[in-house]
DNA sequence: GCTTTGTATCGAACTTTGTCAATGCTTCGG
DNA sequence: CCGAAGCATTGACAAAGTTCGATACAAAGC
């Protein structure tokens, strides 16, 4: 029923298991309107942007908002600064191209080893 | 605290709620690695792919392997076209361009509005 | 027609995730 | 040292998503 009663065998190139879970992990990052327009924020301005200011643009609480860039920076995604009082963030570009490179041919296969550590670490990015 | 206490307003160019919620969309069909393993085994064989063969490929049964494919249907990911008793699916290589050209320069804006309608179609891609 | 096989849908358990009030931690200003 | 402000964490709850058995639908073969 599932072996090969219709169709020939698949081509070799498909991700594996763990390969699928680690992609999976970044586009769940990536699955919000809340980070995607936090994203957006980040990309539209030059520079960083204070954590502050992500209140007013992503319309939630402060809670909310402080659980997003949580999700955003351990997908990778960005990054945060403590510069005295305030935090700034910024966007990680390598780590976007890497997910623009993972759909380009085949889905996968496209995050370095290096930057998947990125995924599961937390640290808030000291100066 | 919300307003401007310790940094300049936003820079023009963030896309908006409803843009968010469309590009996010897509992300969450991406988001799960069953989903991506279908897709990769897709764009890893040349051609389509027999929706029998997704059963082995994703570890999975039946219904959820069904339901994978319906989530990527929705989002305008692959097509599905019934030859007799088959249904045989293939990427829909525009729609992944899409997604890509969206993580390029800002992140959105890159939904065409004709292909935003297939977001919301469940057509099953009839010959 | 009936049976068989492939696919989709339904329904229900289970897990994950988004949200925010309350709280704690860190830093600056006095 | 103390109070104020920014940010992170905790805990709890609601919403959404994943999974699969049971079932229904569709097409081919007898």
């Amino acid at each position: 029923m599932a072996d090969s009663p219709c169709c020939p065998p698949l081509a070799d190139g498909a991700i594996s298991a763990a390969e699928a879970v680690e992609l999976a992990a970044v586009f769940k990052a990536l699955a919000d309107p809340v980070r995607l327009r936090i994203l957006s924020a980040l990309l539209a301005a030059e520079g960083q942007i204070c954590a502050c200011d992500f209140v007013s643009v992503a319309g939630k609480a402060q809670p909310t908002v402080s659980h997003h860039l949580k999700v955003l920076r351990e997908a990778g995604l960005v990054e945060g600064t403590r510069r005295g009082t305030w935090v700034w963030y910024a966007v990680v570009p390598s780590r976007l191209a890497e997910v623009r490179q993972a759909l380009q041919t085949d889905v996968g296969r496209a995050l370095q080893t290096d930057q998947r550590r990125a995924l599961q670490t937390d640290q808030p990015a000291q100066v």
